[in-house]
DNA sequence: ACTTATATTAGCAGTATTGCTAATTAGCGA
DNA sequence: TCGCTAATTAGCAATACTGCTAATATAAGT
């Protein structure tokens, strides 16, 4: 997952799904790459389950999964935790 | 930086790290890796300024850097947050 | 069925990453 | 200085990633 937004491309096109779903070809504007290079990169997206795809007529929609970006952040936000181990529970005596 | 993550041995150096400070030694020691995989490791992260390295006699001791994984976070909950997050919210009237 | 619009898959080169062994640097003590 | 420990750098083969063009699906309209 950290792997998938490894790419600019793919985090850039995170970025323009947070504003609302978009189609293939909408993306693929967005980019100087041609449109298999950013359906690829969609590919990898829809992989990590980062983004999901649906069916409308002849184009496809694209939306960003926020519930993974959230596990994303959390996991960075766990490597921060200084001096504690792997314990999410206050469980000090005191 | 996020590329720097993207390697799941280099997790778990920020991982090892977060519990304080190690030498390379000490981490190579919790890895299958031969010593020099690790030192590269240790390079790219570095490099990407996750962690700095302090020399410590004849060691080298690595701490992680807390701010770089705070700006990465932060970058991720950007990636989430907009005021526009509509799957099928079209309620922005009032 | 045929054509058009939308998008993915296949195949291919160029490049980057990974992980190894061997060689090298850096500090410390006798 | 020599030897020893700690760690990095160099060089190499294997693998993965990237981005292109060409070929292939899929849905809708005529």
């Amino acid at each position: 997952m950290f792997k998938a937004l490894a790419h600019p491309a793919r985090r850039q096109i995170m970025a323009l799904l947070k504003s609302g779903p978009k189609t293939s070809g909408e993306l693929a504007e967005a980019f100087d790459s041609a449109w298999p290079t950013i359906s690829r990169h969609l590919s990898v997206l829809k992989e990590a389950d980062l983004i999901t795809a649906e069916r409308d007529g002849t184009s496809i929609l694209y939306r960003a999964n926020a519930s993974v970006l959230e596990e994303a952040a959390a996991a960075l936000m766990g490597l921060m935790n200084t001096d504690n181990g792997d314990d999410d529970l206050k469980e000090a005596a005191e």
